[in-house]
Parts: structure tokens; C-alpha cells; sequence
DNA sequence: GTCTATACGAAGATAGAC
DNA sequence: GTCTATCTTCGTATAGAC
């Protein structure tokens, strides 16, 4: 089991930070909600927690874009609404107890390097998105802003619907979105 | 000077919160960026960090409403040209150093108490700009969605052009609103 | 790789003098 | 109202045994 355990702890820690936080992803609250063993912490993170918060960041990162790349060749609405349905899932699966857990990071960053970190996946978020969008059938400025949008507004839906327990300010957002693209199709 | 001390730990929780998170509003910071008096805080809160917080968080949803009551009968386009540059001028004025202090609290909120004392600051500045927009000439289901498609995605533009210490993805966000209020105007 | 033990600092909170 | 302890808990981090 060469890595088992360090994969468990960069999952623990998106959990923890989309929940309660960078502060509450803690080493020792780690351990507790992953039965990772407490000895080799600094083992496999030599460069304390902001090593681990930064693969945290990378890996939440990338596996938003995983489910991206399965939207090659779709209409943009289709685009649009399953980027939304990621985030309304993480809402509902959770009970409202998760958000965005790189956006944990931005709000309570201590290090420059983590926020810049956090910086490139919302480009790289973005700008996915417009390409998709792009081949979806939206020209090239309406794609570029409404990926911005989208990314923007979900991650702003999501704080607000997981603060409020309730979907409805998430599914306002989640209908003007969509009537959004429509529009922008038709230019 | 019956609360000026009182006010001054307030409004400096309010900047930290901003710019570096609920942990970081700590007692000895707050004391130190307002030169407060630190033997009287447990005088002037009581209830501890959760009660300063709570006043900050109340503090802050306030500041904003005022900003939006000046904008009575003015047109829907002027009152989301007027919410979006009350966001970009915190990025600016701070030189990307602050950001919302409720979304803050929200990502890192350890009480259920805070959570949806911000959840209500939410829905208040989402009611308000939804009345102007309406007196601003949207139909109601319009002015509806857009007042929550203008705060959730103001919230997470000023959030990712905080990280990205770049005003772009607001502008592009910025821009897209824009657009989306003259087409839901048109109707 | 994993463990224990430990050092160190910072946080929230309380008590009591002035 | 404000100050100075002081207590307790919790966080990161290191050293060294197994």
C-alpha cells in the first residue's frame, strides 16, 4: 500500500475543507474522519499542511474537469446544465453540509502560493468551459463570458444555497443561467 | 465614549473577515489592527467571538442595504451597473486584498447560528435588488431571477478575482449581467 | 511507514484588580 | 471600561523508536 493512505488524506482534506473550512482541515481532524494513521503525516506531506491543502486544491480541481471532459461534443445548454447539476448534487448529496472546497481555500487563505494555487483551477475551469461551450454552439465572446458565468455564479449559488439550507436560491440562479445561454444562441 | 471602542472591533472584524477569513478575526488581531482596548472585550461581547462575529456579519449585510437604498427609481440596468461597481471597488480599494466578509464566515462558519444569520443577509440584499429591478422595469419573475443570479455570481466573481488578483473574470461576469438585464428588459 | 512523545505558539475564555 | 494574569484547548511541527 504505497500511497493508500496519503490518497486518503488529500480526500479527507476536500471533504473537511468543503464543510467546515481550511481551519477545521486539520491534521488531527483528518485522521479522525479518515482512520488515516497519525505517524506519517509528515511522511508523505514533508512540507506540513500546505502541501497537503495544495494537493487538496489540485486534485478537487482536476476532477471537476474529469466530469468536463465527458461533455465533449454536447450543446452548450447541455454544457450549462450539467456543470450545474455537478454543484446542485454536492448541495442535495450532502444536505447542504458541503460547498466548494477550493473556494474554503480563497475565502480563509493564509499563503499566497494556496491562492494562486486556487487562482489557476478557476482558469482552468473557465476556460474549459468556454471551449465547450464554443463547440456547442456559442460564438467565441459569448462563450468566454458565460463560462466565467457560470463558474462565477455556481460557486456563489452554491455558499448562498448551502448557507440558506435551501435549494431555491441555487435553482433561481440555475433558470436565468439557462435561459442565459438560450439567449446567447440566438445572437 | 460609551461604544466607540465597541464599533472599532466591529468594523475591524469586518476587515479581517475580508481579507483573511473567520480565523483570522481573531481577538489579538482585531486588537491589533484597531488599536482597541484589549481588556474590555468580553464586556463589550459577552458572548464571545460568535456574538462579534454575529454583529459583523449584521454590520456588514446593513452597509450593503444602504447602498442599495440609493438606488430607488432608477432604471433596472442602473441599479445592477451600481451593485456590480459597489463589488469591483472592494477588489480595487483593497487591491484585491479583500473580499466579502459574510462569504467568509459562510465557507468557514463553525456555528449553525452564524450560517444563517449570513443566510439572511443573503436573502435580504436578493429581496431588495429584486424590488428594484422591478420598480426598474423587469416583470417580477425576471426581477427575481436576476437579483439572484447578481448575487451569487458577484459573491463568486469577487471571490475568484480576489484569487486571481486580476479584475478579468469580473469584467467578463460584469459584462455577461449586463447583457442579461437588457434581454430580460425586453421581454 | 507508522508510532509516541514533546515543544511551541495561538486561540478562546475567565477572574479579579484598578 | 479597561487592564493583567492565567487556564485550557488545539493547532503545527520535530525527534527518535519500532
Amino acid at each position: 500500500m504505497p500511497r493508500l493512505s496519503r490518497e486518503k488524506m488529500i480526500e479527507g482534506a476536500i471533504k473537511l475543507l468543503a464543510m467546515r473550512g481550511l481551519h477545521a482541515a486539520s491534521f488531527s481532524e483528518i485522521i479522525e474522519a479518515t482512520g488515516a494513521p497519525r505517524g506519517s503525516i509528515y511522511h508523505h506531506f514533508p512540507g506540513g499542511k500546505d502541501q497537503l491543502i495544495a494537493e487538496a486544491i489540485d486534485l478537487a480541481g482536476s476532477q471537476a474537469v474529469e466530469l468536463l471532459n465527458a461533455l465533449e461534443d454536447q450543446a452548450a445548454e447541455t454544457v450549462a446544465e450539467q456543470f450545474i447539476a455537478m454543484w446542485r448534487s454536492l448541495l442535495t448529496a450532502s444536505a447542504y453540509q458541503a460547498g466548494c472546497s477550493i473556494l474554503a481555500v480563497t475565502t480563509a487563505s493564509g499563503s499566497d502560493a494556496l491562492l494562486s494555487r486556487a487562482a489557476a483551477v478557476f482558469r482552468e475551469w473557465s476556460s474549459r468551459l468556454s471551449e465547450l461551450l464554443y463547440r456547442g454552439g456559442l460564438d467565441e465572446d459569448n462563450a468566454r463570458r458565460m463560462a466565467a458565468l457560470l463558474v462565477a455564479s455556481c460557486e456563489g449559488a452554491v455558499a448562498i444555497s448551502r448557507a440558506q439550507k435551501s435549494l431555491d436560491s441555487f435553482e433561481l440562479v440555475a433558470e436565468q443561467l439557462l435561459i442565459d445561454i438560450k439567449n446567447a444562441r440566438s445572437n
